[in-house]
RNA sequence: GCCGAAGUGGCGGAAUCGGUAGACGCAGGGGACUCAAAAUCCCCCGCCCUUAAAAGCGUGAGGGUUCGAGUCCCUCCUUCGGCACCA
């Protein structure tokens, strides 16, 4: 490479260009399956081409493009690809804004998004690159789902959806506001109507048994996941219906079954619409609960309500007339559609049964209720309690005091009653012949009786449904089926696919262009040749996100996935939001078993690590509008004031002076306009300043707050490390440059090429000889290899890049500081320099390719080169220092060998000034010694 | 409502296994350099009392365990993420 940039000045852009060149004519990170190598496959989750990059791109990339370069520093062969999960929502909304095709739309905005990644050197092999719109992607997808409906993993079913009755339209839950459609305002309505189901219940055991085969995953997303999967043994009990019918409910607490005051049941159920025929006021409440959108945050907040449909069931061990109720917050399509409530031992039942002054049952009691009750019951005489007689007692004995025992009893009744419900496990009482047995011989008693009466069934209970795959969008992938009158729907032939999608369409309206034209769906029935009509649904877009992963192991494969998946699969480190943590890992987990159970993968799990990365959040400013609402200001039209403290004091608009609001730190977002372009933050300080930024701010896994000050200290620290640098390869006669230069091969621009192509280069390979290094040196040097060794640990195992920068940044801190100019000296900050170069690689590496060469070496693939070993030796101290506390406190410290004597560390722990002084004339009971740590004195 | 996280100086954060709370950076104060500004460099910087030294207080709130708690346990508060059709 000739001379492009002058390298006394740092230049983010010149630098960059050179560096993004380099990797881009030498194809830097094209990767191919290599068997001598160990692989190791660093994926983040792909983009939704919105239109530019947002910081939680930037951040997201980043993350991996660290992992992934310091993964081949160590030698491995790194996989880093990058794809466009192209489908979706905003491309339509998009359509419609503009006048404008969805697919021109997103083709045009990935265009850009790609040149953005690109600008922020990331380390991607773009050979492998595709769009999810890609008809050569989906058919891969359209044809696993004609396989999986062979094989009967698919199946049609009528279920909920939102419906907008002005527009006319199927509203997705993020288009419902407050119960209303976001365009029309109209209030929203349920609707059920047929779609496409996936069995992922048929997986849900095994999903939830991977989890523990899981370590390399935050144990938050498990424990949600395990939540979500939502396990639950119970039994399935049948309530005969008074004049004829029966409800089926599922309880997981059939020891709670003698407390049942009343059932519910959904608005939907059958039973609701049955009883409503001649009641009104019933017929009312149920079009009441058709209002509204159909999310389960918008349905369990609200209001808990219900209505007697005047039906009674029929108790099934004491055959006790029981009313049955239809309420809102019993949802449709989850067990069987209808509750039996306990309201003694229930939250959400007691809330109900005090608000409709249902009666209320104690049933179960605790431990030392049932201790109590048992004490009363020694004395059967004196005693006429239902519950101490039924716990079986026997042998009247007198009663010590009687009186305590029932107060124990009157009060767990009465919290029941008025406070709260018990929920928690214990004793069966008023429970006839079960009183006295706990939760599990209950269970276990029940259980036998209602299946040996053919009323019920132990089961086991998923909260997890199955996976409705239809969208009536239309910028989605085509499900290929075609419906035939005669011959019901029908499964598009492997040789007609893929179904694609038309993408030069005209979509100005909310009607998906495939439902309103006549002739794309008309075609054959493939079956018996009569006329028929295709599917106009398209797939949920989860159906893409969900084997991408393994699609970039493949590129150009004729079949879904070639044998070049066992080699590259699972993935080492996945990394993406937390806000993906159930929905898509959970159908990523899913997928990757039913690529296994179709024979193409060979693992049971797609992601052996996962790192879930916190959002990117902004200050907020506005101002208040005279109609009640808020005018929000972009954090770069303001000014901030501050005390003499530094204390943010105001802010004001720097077009007109005048003061702002200030809000919280928020996620950024065009509501709240607090975005901050990474565009602008890239052409103002260079890509190598926003990525160190990104990742010296918070841990990955916190939020992170964009602050331009901040950004320009990591500037600063470049621009330091730079002319360092460049001041240290410019002597002339410097021993190790003329080293570096003597294993040179091309010639280089940087001024320390030609102080170094002047020396002859003898003699002066030698390595640092540590014996003969003064302490100064020696201090430096054992800095040097903390840092090496902290740095690797903390990208490689803690994965925590905030504190890998920060201990980087006292390492150039103290080589500033470090002033000797002996061949020694100069040797040793050689190898600092060096160290640091190839440390901060991962983060900055357009700076570090250029200054790679700046120290005298050719242009190369830092990739290429090892990564720095820590040299144990160095890193011995000669002392440590101990805190010395007295009572916990912190009264002096002092210095001792690392391996002194613990009497030695008391005697001379008890002899510091700070120690006697708080001791005093007290006794000192005990000392307590951590050899390297501490020295804390018991006194008193 | 349910599930999952997080709360530490003026701010972002550090403290990795229960062992000196505040590393590193930002902001701020003081100084050097400069005709001046920018850039750069040096010093100070949790709160409180104080001339100073020293003491005291301090990790959302309240309890607990421990020689010792930011870290472990219990209760509560606040904020954030998810809740199946946003991606």
């Amino acid at each position: 490479m000739q001379e492009t940039y002058d390298s006394s000045a740092y230049n983010p852009s010149a630098v960059e260009a050179a560096a993004q060149k380099f990797w881009s004519d030498t194809r830097a990170f094209e990767v191919t399956e290599d068997a001598s190598r160990q692989k190791y496959y660093c994926l983040s989750m792909l983009p939704y081409p919105s239109g530019a990059l947002h910081m939680g791109h930037v951040r997201n990339y980043t993350i991996g493009d660290v992992i992934s370069r310091f993964a081949r520093m160590q030698g491995k062969n790194v996989l880093q690809p990058m794809g466009w999960d192209a489908f979706g929502l905003p491309a339509e909304n998009a359509a419609i804004k503009r006048n404008i095709p969805p697919a021109k739309w997103t083709r045009q905005n990935i265009a850009h998004m790609r040149a953005q990644l690109q600008a922020m050197g990331f380390a991607i092999d773009w050979s492998r690159e595709f769009a999810t719109c890609d008809p050569a992607y989906y058919v891969h997808e359209q044809r696993m789902f004609v396989r999986l409906f062979k094989q009967g993993m698919v199946y049609r079913k009528n279920s909920v959806v939102n419906w907008d009755p002005v527009d006319q339209t199927v509203l997705a839950n993020e288009q419902v506001v407050d119960g209303r459609g976001w365009r029309s305002g109209a209030v929203v309505e349920k609707r059920e109507i047929p779609q496409w189901f996936l069995k992922i219940t048929d997986y849900a055991q095994e999903l939830l048994d991977g989890l523990d085969r899981l370590p390399g995953w935050p144990d938050a997303v498990k424990t949600m996941q395990r939540n979500w999967l939502g396990r639950s043994e119970g039994l399935e009990i049948r309530f005969d219906v008074e004049g004829g019918g029966a409800l089926e409910v599922f309880t997981t607490r059939p020891d709670t079954l003698m407390g049942v005051t009343y059932l519910a049941v959904a608005a939907e159920h059958p039973l609701a619409a049955e009883a409503a025929k001649h009641n009104p006021a019933l017929q009312a409440f149920i079009d009441e609960c058709r209002q509204g959108g159909v999310s389960e945050a918008e349905l369990e907040t609200r209001e808990k309500r219900g209505v007697d449909t005047g039906l009674n069931a029929l108790h099934p061990v004491t055959g006790e007339r029981i009313p049955i109720w239809i309420a809102n917050f019993v949802l449709t399509g989850y067990g069987t559609g209808a509750l039996m409530a306990v309201p003694g031992h229930d939250a959400r039942d007691w809330e109900f049964a005090s608000k409709y002054d249902l009666p209320i049952r104690m049933v179960i009691v605790s431990d030392p209720v049932r201790d109590a009750i048992r004490e009363l019951g020694r004395d059967a005489d004196d005693n006429t309690s239902a519950m101490s007689a039924a716990l079986g007692q026997s042998k009247p004995i007198d009663v010590v005091e009687p009186v305590a025992a029932e107060d124990v009893l009157v009060e767990f009744e009465n919290h029941i009653l008025t406070e709260g419900p018990f929920t928690g496990h214990g004793t069966l009482v008023n429970s006839g012949d079960y009183d006295g047995l706990d939760f599990r011989h209950a269970f276990d008693a029940l259980a036998k009786r209602f299946e040996r009466e053919g009323r019920g069934r132990r089961q086991v209970n998923w909260r997890l449904r199955d996976w409705g795959i239809s969208r009536q969008r239309y910028w989605g992938c085509p499900i290929p089926i075609i419906y035939c009158a005669t011959c019901g729907a029908v499964p598009v032939p492997e040789d007609q696919l893929p179904v694609k999608l038309p993408e030069d369409v005209a979509f100005s309206g909310v009607q998906s262009p495939l439902k309103s034209d006549p002739e794309w769906r008309k075609c054959t029935c493939p079956q018996c040749g009569g006329a028929a009509e295709r599917e106009t649904d398209t797939f949920d877009t989860f159906m893409e996100s969900s084997w991408y992963y393994a699609r970039y192991t493949s590129p150009g494969a004729a079949t879904q996935l070639d044998r070049r998946a066992d080699y590259w699969l699972p993935v080492d480190q996945y990394i993406g939001g937390i806000e993906h943590a159930i929905l898509h890992l959970l159908y990523f987990r899913f997928y990757h078993k039913l690529l296994r159970d179709a024979g193409l993968v060979h693992s049971d799990e797609p992601a052996t690590k996962l790192l879930c990365q916190g959002m990117v959040v902004a200050e907020t400013y506005y101002r208040d509008t005279p109609d009640g609402g808020k005018t929000w200001i972009n954090p770069a039209d303001v000014d901030v004031q501050r005390d003499e403290k530094g204390r943010i004091t105001g802010a004001t608009l720097k077009a007109d002076g005048r003061p702002v609001s200030i809000g919280a730190s928020e996620k950024m977002s065009k509501s709240k306009n607090n975005g901050v372009d990474p565009q602008l933050m890239i052409d103002k300080y260079g890509a190598d300043t926003v990525r160190l930024f990104s990742m010296f701010a918070a841990p990955p896994d916190q939020s992170l707050e964009w602050n331009e000050a901040g950004v320009e200290g990591m500037a600063r620290f470049l621009r330091r490390f730079w002319r360092d640098i460049v001041a240290h390869a410019a002597q002339p006669d410097h021993p190790r440059m003329q080293a570096a230069a003597a294993g040179r091969t091309d010639p280089l621009s940087p001024r320390a090429g030609e102080a170094a192509r002047k020396a002859d280069g003898e003699n002066t390979r030698d390595e640092i000889d540590p014996a003969t290094l003064n302490p100064a040196q020696k201090t430096l040097r054992r800095q040097l290899h903390e840092t090496i060794a902290k740095v690797g640990d903390d990208i490689g195992r803690r994965r925590n890049f905030n504190t890998a920068i920060a201990s980087l940044m006292e390492l150039l801190n103290a080589l500033e500081k470090f002033t000797d100019m002996s061949d020694a000296g100069r040797a040793l900050r050689h190898e600092v320099l060096e160290a640091m170069v190839l440390l901060l690689n991962p983060f900055t590496p357009h700076a570090s390719h250029a200054l790679w060469q700046v120290l005298g070496h050719p242009e190369t693939l830092i990739e290429d080169l090892p990564w720095p070993t820590a040299d144990p030796a160095a890193q011995v101290r000669a002392s440590v220092t101990l805190a010395v506390q007295v009572n916990g406190k912190l009264r002096g410290t002092l210095d001792a060998a690392p391996d002194a004597p613990r009497e030695q560390l008391e005697a001379r722990a008890r002899a510091l000034p700070g120690v006697v002084a708080a001791v005093g004339d007290k006794a000192v009971r005990k000392v307590i010694v951590v050899p390297g740590k501490i020295v804390n004195i018991v006194a008193g």
